[in-house]
DNA sequence: GTTAGGG
DNA sequence: CCCTAAC
């Protein structure tokens, strides 16, 4: 299913990677704004209710998973849904955000990173990302531009897409490039650099500050994402950018090569599609509503309430076009997202719903993405190339060039848990892994076949092993692995940017992290997390210290003073004996722990 | 980067 | 769950 959204509703609502408009003071993920913005949440709410629909007239066979199929159409306002053949995506809404003017010789990793930096700065409103000028830019047709000059290139015909605020320039006859048009193309030149960057409301570029001038900005993590993004919410001058300099572009590509050397071995990739593979299993074991979403991610700039609906399928989400110089240019029209799994009860609600898929998106998107880059359906892995030697040339016909948001974690999982009022109908939305993304044309499809079955196989049990992790049984579906999570409505979006969202433990994961810490004890947090929560990427290794903590003071308290989520009383005495043990123990610098002097804790 | 502890 | 001092 494809919504084609237009406008600033989808990414708007969604507060998705988008071109930042004037309405400066706003916060991402803060509350949507009541306007168009919420046609994004209607279209999710027409799309769950059709879901919905679809589940309960499919009732009567045992197969609740939902198909839709391709002459389904259904109309929100201004959104339309369409199909395609082989995937259904959620098109968020249009592109006009990306511009982009790179060199050929430019690594890909490069390229990436100022993606990058434009969508994980969610709070950066106003953004010009600068990038060195090379020899080839002299040559360049930005020459020719002045400094104020921004050229927008877009063709209303054939997109359909008015955006007059975009248009500063006539860009069918000022275009300095040959071939055919760029849609939503601009570009400006100052001095020496060639900034790539948004236009704001007011039709000027702003420089972009606090380009994450540490590598660990880079960490692909939430965590480091939403540190990155409350730090500059916190900054009053984070508008004024300091411009970058050279040794800080070699910084950030060093930052980029070491962490994600860290990453591979820290995160595994494999188990995490094998997570992934075993996650579509359950789900499809039990028959769940399926929510197959590729996206288009891509925001007008325009202010037109009437847009054309873009061809559906469309195999490729970037347009690349040649010029005379080296530069290749490129529009990138969408943004493929990772698809969302979405499970719930028929006794869910179609608001309950609605949050849920959107606490999804927003995990992936606002929880921090990293774009990857597809040639000709394959992923370009060595970001050391550059675009000329990857393809992505001016020379080249390039006619599939993809790119791809992708969640920041590999191995990351995050369920996010909603629910009705009523606790027995939890939701469960999982972020499907980037390795299975497919395109519209069906023809990017990246699979690890590698183990998958035998992993899926051996986790496809109800029951799972202590030592899959606690993540693992948060995919249970049962009652208490699915514990409702209210989703504040009116400040979940706020929340987001501030805080992660609360996820209780539950009580699997309460044992998974008290048998750990029974081996392992209390001060080796990271070998407790590495133990039992590798997986669960939700579940920092500060999080289950804090938990150990509320765990011990829990179980020091009178049951009628505890609250949330009660505690087997087993697991309780279980953390006292270990808490007990192990403040006699310094786990510190235990390395005996087998001696016969006092058992350790060790169960089972 | 981890740990520990207060907020 | 966040923050951060201390290591």
């Amino acid at each position: 299913m494809v919504l084609k959204k237009n406008r600033n509703n989808g990414l708007g609502g969604f507060q998705v990677p988008r071109c930042p408009r004037s309405a400066r003071t706003r916060v991402p993920f803060k509350k949507p704004v009541e306007d168009d913005r919420s046609c994004a949440f209607e279209l999710l709410a027409s799309l769950a209710g059709e879901l919905l629909k679809e589940s309960e007239s499919s009732a009567s066979s045992n197969a609740s998973e939902v198909k839709l199929l391709p002459e389904e159409r259904f109309r929100n306002g201004s959104c339309e849904e369409k199909s395609s053949e082989n995937e259904k995506h959620l098109e968020i809404a249009e592109a006009d955000c990306i511009i982009e003017c790179i060199s050929a010789n430019n690594d890909v990793k490069s390229e990436i990173f100022k993606l990058e930096n434009k969508f994980g700065n969610h709070s950066d409103t106003n953004r010009v990302i600068e990038v060195p000028n090379d020899s080839e830019a002299g040559r360049s047709g930005f020459e020719r531009l002045s400094v104020d000059d921004k050229f927008s290139l877009k063709d209303p015909l054939k997109l359909g897409v008015n955006s007059p605020s975009l248009v500063n320039l006539n860009s069918t006859a000022k275009s300095p490039f040959c071939g055919e048009l760029f849609p939503n193309a601009s570009f400006s030149r100052h001095g020496n650099d060639i900034k790539l960057g948004f236009i704001d409301d007011d039709e000027k570029f702003i420089r972009c500050n606090k380009v994450c001038t540490k590598s660990k900005a880079f960490r692909p993590s939430r965590c480091i994402a939403r540190k990155i993004i409350r730090k500059r919410l916190t900054s009053k001058h984070w508008k004024v950018a300091p411009k970058l300099k050279d040794y800080e572009h070699s910084r950030y590509d060093k930052g980029i090569k070491s962490l994600s050397r860290k990453r591979k071995t820290y995160y595994n990739f494999e188990r995490s599609q094998c997570h992934t593979l075993l996650k579509r299993k359950k789900l499809s074991d039990k028959g769940s509503m399926v929510t197959r979403g590729g996206g288009f991610i891509s925001e007008s700039v325009s202010d037109s309430p009437k847009k054309v609906i873009r061809g559906i399928n469309r195999s490729s989400s970037a347009k690349v076009r040649a010029s005379k110089d080296s530069h290749v240019k490129f529009s990138i029209e969408s943004f493929r997202i990772p698809e969302l799994y979405v499970e719930v009860p028929e006794t869910a609600t179609v608001a309950s719903l609605k949050r849920t898929v959107m606490e999804a998106v927003m995990n992936i998107i606002g929880g921090g993405v990293h774009v990857g880059v597809l040639v000709q359906g394959k992923k370009v892995r060595d970001d050391n190339r550059t675009l000329q030697q990857t393809g992505i040339s001016c020379k080249e016909n390039i006619d599939k060039l993809g790119f791809v948001l992708e969640p920041s974690s590999s191995l990351a999982f995050p369920v996010v848990c909603a629910g009705t009022p009523s606790i027995d109908s939890g939701i469960s939305v999982a972020k499907q892994d980037s390795s299975l993304l497919t395109n519209t044309g069906g023809d990017l499809v990246e699979i690890n076949h590698e183990s998958a079955s035998s992993l899926a196989d051996s986790l496809s049990d109800d029951k799972l092993t202590k030592d899959s992790g606690a993540l693992v049984s948060v995919l249970d579906n049962s009652v208490e692995a699915l514990a409702a999570v209210p989703v504040n409505q009116s400040t979940g979006h706020s929340e987001l940017v501030q805080r992660r969202a609360r996820r209780p433990f539950t009580v699997s994961e309460v044992e998974a992290l008290v048998h750990a810490v029974e081996e392992i004890g209390t001060g080796r947090w990271r070998d407790v997390k590495l133990r039992c929560f590798e997986n669960a990427d939700h579940r920092t290794y500060v999080d289950l210290k804090d938990k150990w903590k509320t765990l011990v003071h829990t179980a020091k308290i009178s049951p009628q003073q505890r609250r949330g989520q009660p505690v087997p009383q087993e697991l309780l005495d279980r953390v006292l004996a270990a808490h007990a043990y192990w403040s006699i123990h310094q786990a510190k610098h235990h390395v005996k722990h087998q001696t016969n002097s006092v058992q350790p804790l060790v169960i089972m």
